[in-house]
DNA sequence: GGTTTATGACGACCATTTATGATGTGGCCC
DNA sequence: GGGCCACATCATAAATGGTCGTCATAAACC
């Protein structure tokens, strides 16, 4: 490999030159710029990163941690993490965590020994320690999605008025016995979820029923199994809430495998509207999550917690975004009686269906 | 941040010593290692990678180059890639180069600069700048999915094989009018399908018809676009052979809306097999590929190119691997009068619909 | 007494950045 | 015309945080 000594010599000048020429320094004659940049492009010289971040401090290099990048709902807040890192000048490493703690924790440590800038993070929904990592070693970082930390900055969606606008829509079309399948207990979209599907029945007064809701993991898998168990209720549901799309997919598959209809028989809403709600067969009611402004606002977060030059929001306090959700109608609950309205639905009287 | 040099005096010991219990060296006695380790918990130190890698010359990272992370056939490669990596002590940088030449370039300019030990790439379809930039730095790559260079490593599935099984079996089942919808006939991948198509027609001396073949560009929207194109024939066609599965899905969504039934009037074969195939309306039939079997191999060979110690590989051959795929009739084709058969199917008589 | 093992001390090296200081040039003032 | 100063331009050398090889030393073992 070349190095910057190579070029300095071809060029006959000094490392500090060249090295200036290639920060675009001031203080650097035309001649003399001109004459190393032509050296470089000849020797074809790329700078040693490593040496660099070495000498600098910094590697303008951050990186993103997903719990599992299979879930179309995760690239599209990718997207907007790396189109606003980019922007500043930041490169973006991707890593997928698998949902697993461990694996999380083994990224996050070689991220570290690499120095990354910082770090925005979905953590696993279960016994992270990214907290804890984070505080021992001071890495800039920022939270998305799930809220497990109040120490740390953390962008979510409102989970809650979320999940309470579509049982509403699902209330104010009569139904009446509405399921619910949702995320694994110990991650916070999830309780957050459910919590706004218990507030929308407490606001129509029907009691909760224990035997309608339904684990899964946010795997599609999941939702498939979940809404078998549902159907074979014997009294099943009119609705069905998944708590994200993935399985809303799946719960749709195990409608039609038994024969049931959406949205005659059973309507289906989801949440997160993935590009895919839009392409099954009935096209899917879902719950919109801002995704790629999520992982934008998380860099540039992100960004003002790393120093580069005049620490500015070093020690500032740790923020929360909470970013509104909305719901989008589509085939998969219909539309019977009453139009949806945004604000809270007096309870109907019959049923829908 | 501490370094080594702290870790050393606060033990007692040099940093040689430190740095042969970090890197699990022999000549070590137990309780100095012992004490040694306990010193790096309780200051809670962590190496410096850039500077290792600088004195090294290795960083034990590796990166992925995949043209479009929402396409889940993506992910499914790189979960191949990354635990065979992580089998092998490395770490992988996931990059989006969002199918752009563009994108493609600065990626790897940006991992050249950051000294990654090597690269598993699928290339962007049209103009790649990808096979210049490797032999212009050496840096060991193998090339995924795609074939765009003779002398550079490629695994890839056999799309032609692939395709003409697809074909064989619509032909089997007496279709006659069968249309594809191609990916962007810069890309290896999709003239080879087509070629598989072409020669099966040919098998069965049925004359190829530039009509029934539309474009698409490999995501959900342009299977969408063309097979509506298609139904829009003076002829429509009676089946549709496309060549990925995203746009297999478009063109499931196109007849649905257009109220031609799947597979009655219509039947569907789509290439890949993610996992959604298995979950749409109709399942979808498919061409399986080996993904992370394909992940799996690159990096085995890209190891292999990998010095490490004794640069063994170094000056080996470029190496071609093909894989094979293989059918999985679901149910977007019916089969009406001959089963499918694994070799050649004589022409069957009638229409099967 | 010779060999093996554990460790320290030392320094070269990896490829940069950057503070500091040297050099040369020109302008200005007297 | 000479001396002085400011300033642009560039070189030198010291970090940056490790690895690794050589050599020395000391203790332990045979």
């Amino acid at each position: 490999m070349t190095t910057i000594y190579d070029v300095a010599r071809q060029a006959g000048v000094s490392v500090a030159t060249v090295s200036r020429v290639l920060n675009g320094e001031a203080h650097v004659a035309p001649e003399t710029r001109q004459k190393v940049l032509h050296v470089v492009q000849q020797l074809g010289y790329r700078r040693n990163g490593l040496a660099r971040g070495l000498a600098t401090r910094a590697t303008r290099l951050l990186a993103f941690l997903v719990p599992d990048i299979s879930n179309p709902y995760f690239p599209e807040v990718a997207r907007g993490v790396e189109d606003a890192a980019n922007a500043a000048g930041y490169h973006v490493i991707l890593c997928n965590t698998d949902d697993r703690a461990r694996k999380e924790q083994e990224y996050l440590e070689a991220l570290l020994d690499r120095r990354i800038d910082g770090a925005v993070i979905i953590p696993v929904a279960e016994g992270s320690r990214v907290p804890k990592l984070l505080k021992g070693t001071g890495l800039p970082a920022v939270l998305l999605d799930r809220d497990i930390d109040p120490e740390l900055d953390t962008v979510m969606a409102d989970n809650v008025a979320g999940a309470r606008q579509a049982m509403r829509h699902l209330l104010g079309l009569g139904h009446r016995r509405i399921a619910a399948i949702t995320g694994p207990t110990r991650s916070s979209t999830a309780r957050e979820r459910l919590e706004g599907y218990r507030q929308a029945l407490a606001e129509h007064e029907i009691p909760f029923d224990p035997d309608l809701v339904v684990e899964g993991d946010f795997r599609r898998p999941s939702g498939y199994q979940g809404m078998l168990r549902l159907l074979d209720l014997p009294q099943p549901p009119t609705a069905v809430f998944a708590a994200n799309d993935m399985m809303a997919l799946g719960a749709l598959h195990a409608a039609e495998e038994r024969g049931v209809r959406v949205p005659e028989d059973l309507a289906v809403v989801g949440f997160d509207d993935i590009a895919l709600a839009e392409a099954t067969r009935p096209k899917l009611t879902t719950v919109a999550q801002p995704k790629y402004e999520m992982g934008r606002l998380g860099v540039e977060l992100l960004l003002q917690r790393i120093p580069e030059g005049g620490r500015r929001g070093q020690g500032r306090r740790p923020q929360r975004l909470v970013l509104e959700s909305r719901l989008v109608v589509r085939q998969s609950s219909l539309i019977v009686r009453s139009q949806l309205a945004p604000e809270p639905v007096p309870a109907a009287n019959g049923k829908g269906v």
